[in-house]
DNA sequence: CGATAATTTGACCGGTTGGTAAACATTACA
DNA sequence: TGTAATGTTTACCAACCGGTCAAATTATCG
């Protein structure tokens, strides 16, 4: 036999594993970097350290090796929402989400790059699960958002839109890195950064949301 | 004499300013859809309704077009921020420009995806800009609006931090557009998704900016 | 060890890409 | 109108890119 890929459910040797880490590694670092299209074979191999032949003798082709990428960036870029717990305090889990997805932000840049670029132009390779199951998790944290705030825990407020606004508040230090950075002056420490955007974010957030008297 | 590009700093005849236009608008069109890597020469000159060739007259390489656009795009990109006035009423201010992003977002969403693929891949081509003329202007208001926390007519707040928000969350409708739609099911018209989106985002940064008591 | 399967490599290929050369057409203008 | 500058097109090229192939090398295991 001469194809790995085939439907051998059994991941067969140490190396085979190792070898799909290197190189889901490295296309991690040039996809993020220039895009897809952007991107070469010839690039990732490089990084990954290995010949181009042998690099697709595992990942059969470019797009193989992107797919398998978004597929496991996606399913792990949304646990922050997952655990956005509808038992909980309202304000100290909006809190938290915010605090989680920042984490995020400064710790796998790469990973919000990578989905950035992929929904930027289009999202031609993963329509179907921002469709399916991102919608249905969003409906659902929606649901609890609204519930809180007819419950009168939190203020009336749109709460796609309020989940859009923590996406992007957060996503934008990863994303928007280089701009933040000339903004800023790098001058200062890369913790600072995200300690201010953090107060920042929970000043706002926690604020805007805060229950104030309806009457005019 | 062959070369138009010439130090003739005289725009010479109408049909060189009006080709220059349909080029710039094609590169528009294909850059902020397949990133700078991802665009081909051949594609913008079909846009453009001209024979590759013929566009290469204009722009002699690929690079000259995108720098051309960028720096066009840059500039109006900060419009908004340079109407903010200090001698204005803050809370005014603020949600003005809000909403002028919000409607730059909706009616220029190209513009703002060319920028967001450029800054998403490092900016090299701008880095120069972004800590020069983008840094002073951002430090202008940014004082601004310190003034005005110090002054107690809005919260004591980072205001580089609150900048940053008012990018991210407005430009999030143009740059991620295509996940926005998953999310909310494209039944929706759009000129709602924008209505919804500015009042939330006007009760999320007046309620969050507004002025509260600072004793524990 | 011997044999079979898994892995790695260098050489190569067809298609695409950014860009050029030069002939041809059109415009501006004396 | 003549002519020189400007604009346009056809044909083309070298570099690059994703991917293949067959041969060589290495790991696995009875």
């Amino acid at each position: 036999m001469v194809l790995p890929r085939a439907a051998k459910t059994q991941r067969r040797t140490r190396i085979q594993e190792e070898k799909e880490e290197r190189i889901l590694e490295a296309a991690l670092e040039v996809f993020s970097l220039h895009g897809y299209r952007g991107a070469t074979v010839d690039q990732i191999a490089e990084v990954a350290g290995m010949s181009k032949p042998n690099l697709l003798y595992y990942f059969r082709t470019k797009e193989a090796m992107h797919r398998a990428l978004i597929t496991r960036v996606l399913d792990t870029w949304l646990d922050p929402l997952r655990e956005f717990d509808a038992a909980g305090n309202p304000v100290a889990e909006i809190r938290s989400y915010i605090r989680r997805k920042l984490e995020m932000a400064r710790d796998f840049p790469r990973e919000s790059r990578l989905f950035a670029n992929e929904v930027l132009q289009g999202a031609p390779n993963i329509e179907d699960e921002l469709k399916g199951p991102l919608k249905a998790l969003v409906d659902e944290k929606a649901a609890v958002i609204l519930a809180w705030a007819k419950a009168g825990k939190i203020a009336k407020c749109d709460p796609y839109h309020l989940i859009f606004s923590i996406w992007s508040t957060t996503q934008h230090y990863a994303d928007f890195d280089v701009q933040v950075r000339a903004v800023l002056g790098q001058d200062q420490a890369d913790d600072g950064r995200f300690e201010d955007a953090a107060r920042f974010l929970e000043q706002l957030f926690i604020g805007g949301l805060q229950v104030r008297d309806q009457a005019s």
